[in-house]
DNA sequence: AAATTAAGTTCCACATAATGGAACAGACAG
DNA sequence: CTGTCTGTTCCATTATGTGGAACTTAATTT
């Protein structure tokens, strides 16, 4: 138990992807993704009423909606009448994740960055206040990537989120930081807005963000961004260890490759994508 | 380029996953799922016009629908008015593979079979009339596995498909079999409703089921079937490799192993899961 | 076993949200 | 400049989702 890969399974505060919880005007789709979010990102399986108990509907709406969910597999409901999230959802990722296009730009420079460093690489972008990971490169061992890759954390305690936050234009980020709500996952989380917007001067300075045990005691990283011209786009890579095998001077070492796979990720995107974003 | 791990990723026929196309009455859920099959089974990104013709909405509800689709996070409208899967899609996904109890339980013995074997084993449900690959195993390398798992395949060319029709019970066989499209992938496809039950009659009595180069050129498996008592759940573990290096005579005696590994996932259900179901 | 409570499902008048036609804007080509 | 092709906005109409309550069924208590 208790591997370095497995820091980010844990589970996150509910709701990381929503822009503080508020609801969007997508009419009923809305409501329909309110729930999924609900049933997936439970830790067990909830039962109607659990649900109904979570979800401000009335009765009769719910298990309608549910009703509708559970046909499109989108959920499953099991025999003993508790929901799950739907295998149609395996479907749709599947094709989202194998024709990312940034992925696929970034997997030669991140296998160079592991061959370098010997220690896990991760890909991740940021969306809304969270960070989610696209794609994670581990050596040896039968990988169970699935459980990282897709998993969104928190941008304010995560290496990639930092280092994301650093690039994100001014506007964005004032738009971004009164949503937080800083979950405290170990004694060196920031706590509020005024560390980490501390800390995000010194990263935009340097250039790279460290992640110091911030998400999960034991587990530290270093992380540099990656973003489009426009800033539509941003993202960051980053190599993750254990503390043990990992200190800050080694990190610090580790900076400027993980720096340099960053640049040679975005080279390629301007020559792919074209310059202009 | 074509390694064996690929042969999944290549397009199916659209609409593997839909009963026969028949609208199904989610209300709108309904047309915004089948919206995002559309742009998540297209092999090249669709503009707004692409869909317009494929979906058979008027422009300004279509252009609504994936307004709502893209603030959900589920489509991606790039800079060039081009709709990709979006990112979101991930986050559920995870979410949903790693919490699958099924694979969860079959994932040591998987493991084992790979090791006896040397080559790819690979764990599928079947879903409407498609197989959903769960979890997949291959030896070393730097494993790509999004590209696999989640990857709905049709039933009627895969060996794990066939395997799970052998355990369907008669009536939902029947109701399926009508809503088959044969898709010719290579000569051994089965083309028509009788060749294949007749197969599936033969795949019954032996409880292990071939895939003779039946859905990829050069790719054969063998596969058993893995169900819950009540049936309610149904699906199966392969075996699979390039033709040259994996004979019929060895993948004949291979079928012992695999129906081993099967029998050992079931009863592990049993005691898991309950033996009711 | 009967009574009581909780859990899940169905129904229908009502209100909200989706519809689709048409008009409007931008980009581009001739 | 004019015509066409593409994408976006508007709004009266209508379909769809809503939610309260009544109704089953299952579980728990007396």
């Amino acid at each position: 138990m208790g591997s370095i890969g497995d820091s980010m399974a844990q589970a996150d505060d509910e709701g990381v992807l929503r822009d503080a919880g508020r609801p969007r005007d997508t009419g009923t789709l809305g409501k329909l993704m309110v729930l999924l979010d609900l049933v997936t990102h439970a830790e067990i399986p909830l039962r109607f009423t659990d649900i109904l108990a979570l979800a401000n509907q009335p009765r009769g709406t719910l298990h309608r909606q549910l009703g509708h969910l559970v046909e499109e597999g989108l959920l499953e409901l099991d025999a003993e009448g508790r929901y799950a999230p739907g295998l149609r959802l395996l479907d749709f990722a599947s094709r989202s994740w194998a024709r990312n296009e940034f992925r696929l730009i970034a997997a030669p420079h991140l296998a160079a960055l592991h061959r370098e460093t010997g220690e896990t690489v991760h890909l991740g972008v940021l969306r809304g206040a969270s960070i989610i990971y696209l794609d994670k490169v581990e050596g040896h061992q039968p990988v169970r990537m699935y459980s990282q890759i897709g998993n969104a954390s928190p941008c304010y305690c995560t290496g990639v989120g930092k280092a994301a936050l650093s690039v994100l234009p001014p506007d964005r980020l004032e738009e971004l930081l009164p949503g937080l709500h800083f979950n405290r996952f170990t004694a060196a989380t920031h706590a509020d807005v005024e560390s980490l917007l501390a800390e995000i001067g010194e990263i935009a300075a340097a250039g790279h963000a460290f992640d110091r045990e911030e998400h999960e005691a034991g587990i530290r990283c270093v992380a540099a961004p990656v973003w489009s011209d426009d800033r539509s786009f941003i993202g960051g890579v980053s190599v993750t260890g254990p503390a043990y095998r990992l200190s800050m001077e080694l990190l610090q070492q580790w900076a400027v490759p993980v720096r340099v796979t960053a640049r040679k990720i975005m080279d390629e995107m301007r020559i792919r994508l074209g310059p202009r974003r």
